[in-house]
DNA sequence: CTCTTGACGCCGG
DNA sequence: TCCGGCGCCAAGA
């Protein structure tokens, strides 16, 4: 069963438990909450991503889309979060988050 | 029902 | 390391 409602929740849920200054990919999340797949976490932070630190979950590569990326920045310096040298991309080995299990079914 | 679109991910070249 | 292409899944037209 997984309506969009419940995905939405849990989603938004596990987003809330990443730490300031830590990250989680999008296919983390996926496999977090046992959605289908990475696109379908994108689809609901597009949709009400506007609640949570939606700054802290990037793309696996360590970026974010252009229009994205310019004001997570600012939030990165702020919590410290570990940058490649290039100063854009999270240093994912570095900044990835894993969620506490007990919220899994 | 088919086709397109999108806050994605992985595999070559 | 950078780029392009293909796979994936759901929602909307």
């Amino acid at each position: 069963m997984r309506d969009r409602e419940l995905l939405t929740e849990q989603v938004l849920a596990v987003v809330e438990t990443i730490p300031p200054g830590r990250v989680m990919s999008y296919g983390a999340i996926a496999r977090a909450v046992g959605a289908v797949g990475p696109r379908q976490v994108g689809q609901v932070m597009a949709y009400d991503g506007g609640g949570v630190p939606w700054w802290r979950v990037v793309r696996a590569d360590g970026t974010l889309p252009a229009h994205l990326a310019a004001r997570a920045g600012v939030h990165y310096r702020r919590e410290r979060t570990p940058m490649r040298t290039d100063g854009v991309r999270v240093h994912m080995a570095a900044a990835q988050w894993s969620p506490k299990p007990s919220s899994l079914p």
